[in-house]
DNA sequence: TTGTACGCGTTATCAC
DNA sequence: GTGATAACGCGTACAA
């Protein structure tokens, strides 16, 4: 009684068929509004339904209700473990909700960001969140539109506004820098990420300052501007690991940052923690298993999911001011 | 001269009157048909669209073709970094040809794989793709359908005929017990994945085919079923290492498994590979980094992507029969 | 409680 | 080279 040999999925006017009602009725059926309906008809086209194998259009559901069940994220980098478990996190959460999630990858390119801009706009997307939005002519035009626009990690570039969703940066760079003078590792280096993205300036930021407040020498401190990759970490690492001062402790912008320069430290023959102590960033969660060494700063990155869909609630009814600060902490172990 | 203050994005209308043309037009001019517009026209309808910030609807296109540029991806686990390489490399390619990707995680949960297949089924997605098949109503519904499914990395089920795209399981299973017997490990053991999963079986049965055609007993062969996490690894391993007589050597069902493994050996005392060796499979791309001593399977998962793509082009004209069968290779190191 | 009719945004067909 | 129009699948206001 099943699918006959033609192309086309049924739709509605099938489903009335079958069941002798009408498009109106089987559309009330299936957006839940059955107290309006006779018990045994709601019964009648269910079975129509699942004898045809009918599921809803949402492109149909989608046109007539000029809103989308489809939110996409866009990541710098899907083969970071952290950006990979905010993904996670969020396609969870909005599975919860009844959404999906559309995942694509800026690869920290500018254009590529741009590119991927306008492919959402044309799925007309509940909401588009950006995990390290980059500062794009896109992005701003975006972000004049009616369109919900979340930004995580790192906030909105200083010409835009928008709800955002991360940690305190500043605050954590200063944590690390506080266990580093404890442990009296003043002669210092930190590889961050890119200044310009608000993240990676916070940690820098914070870190310095703790220094300067502690009244070391900030000048003293080298400062490496690094992508935030293992085979980044890897290479400046090598570059610190064999000058004729290494430093006694290194501050990551992030843990794969780290686990390069652990890799370096290996092969020049230093000593993790004895001749340099290194610090990441995250805490990804593979750590605990491969990792077990690493001090780091614990980012709950499954927790953003929850934030992001906090956000969006939000966003219905407020201004595009709000933002949701969660908390970190730091995961001490033998590498710092 | 751009976007005023109402809700609704612009749409072929807007940009018709604004240019002066006919949707006609405006449509020809943005489905390329450039060569039967004048190339005047051409230029007003695009400064047009650009001036309103037009981007034409996925929604209204998709309707109207009864096709979509989506393509939805179910993966049994996002947080293995298998299949998150699996999921990278298939939304890069298909990216290449205009196409989106929808990820949801099953998490190897078959109610919850019929849930997402009804979800896909209302996207009316290009393809499904499925990275872990398991063998539910649904999906054997869905196989009926008109609709493209690929499955990845696990058979379809014996009841279903479907495009595939793996490596040779059982080959490889093969390998790694040659290796093992190479190494003198006749005594062994193997935590594998459930058996119902022909990836799973298929390294299973090539693993027990080795032995036994080299005259091991395979009933001394501890076999265990785990699910795939490091977190089984890490119980079923504790288990095994401390029984009255551990095995010499383990091969686990994935890479995950065996970093659950390792971190059992570490706690147990015991040395890899002096007392224990160990052999994963997949060969994650964080192993260069953070294991660089596992002896292990590689897989390419960052082939799977084209794999796929080439699979979806034949789909379109061919019967549903086709495969890829990618080349596996060991990758030697120190823990076995 | 149920049915009729319209419109959402787009593209292909046909006519000019 | 260009324009008018039907059709795609759905939800809802309105009518019965």
């Amino acid at each position: 009684m099943s699918a006959d040999g033609t192309r086309k999925p049924p739709n509605v006017f099938d489903v009335a068929r079958v069941s002798g009602v009408s498009t109106a009725t089987v559309s009330r059926v299936f957006t839940g509004k059955t107290n309006r309906v006779a018990p045994e008809t709601v019964e009648r086209v269910t079975a129509a339904a699942k004898s045809l194998g009918y599921t809803p259009s949402e492109i149909g559901r989608s046109l007539r209700l000029a809103t989308t069940k489809v939110v996409v994220l866009l990541v710098p980098d899907a083969t970071n473990d952290f950006c990979a478990d905010v993904a996670i996190s969020l396609e969870q959460s909005l599975k919860g909700i009844g959404l999906s999630m559309v995942l694509a990858n800026t690869g920290e390119d500018p254009e590529r960001q741009d590119q991927l801009l306008d492919d959402a706009e044309g799925l007309r997307p509940h909401a588009i969140i950006l995990l390290g939005a980059m500062d794009t002519p896109r992005l701003r035009q975006a972000a004049q539109s009616k369109r919900a626009i979340i930004f995580v990690n790192r906030r909105p570039p200083p010409t835009i506004k928008g709800p955002f969703v991360g940690i305190d940066n500043e605050a954590a760079g200063y944590a690390v820098a506080e266990h580093f003078i404890r442990q009296g590792f003043s002669d210092c280096a930190i590889i961050h990420g890119p200044r310009r993205y608000s993240a990676s300036r916070g940690r820098l930021e914070g870190f310095l300052r703790c220094l300067s407040e502690r009244g070391i020498d900030t000048g003293s401190v080298r400062q490496i501007e690094s992508a935030l990759t293992m085979e980044a970490g890897y290479k400046h690492g090598l570059a610190l690991l064999r000058a004729d001062h290494p430093p006694r402790a290194v501050f990551c912008g992030n843990d794969m940052i780290a686990y390069g320069i652990n890799r370096a430290a290996t092969e020049t023959g230093a000593r993790v923690p004895e001749d340099v102590a290194i610090c990441g960033f995250d805490d990804n969660r593979v750590n605990d298993w491969l990792a077990p060494w690493l001090t780091t700063v614990r980012v709950p990155a499954l927790d953003f999911g929850p934030a992001v869909i906090s956000l969006l609630n939000d966003q219905e009814a407020m201004p595009k001011t709000s933002e949701v600060i969660l908390p970190f902490s730091m995961t001490i172990r033998k590498s710092a």
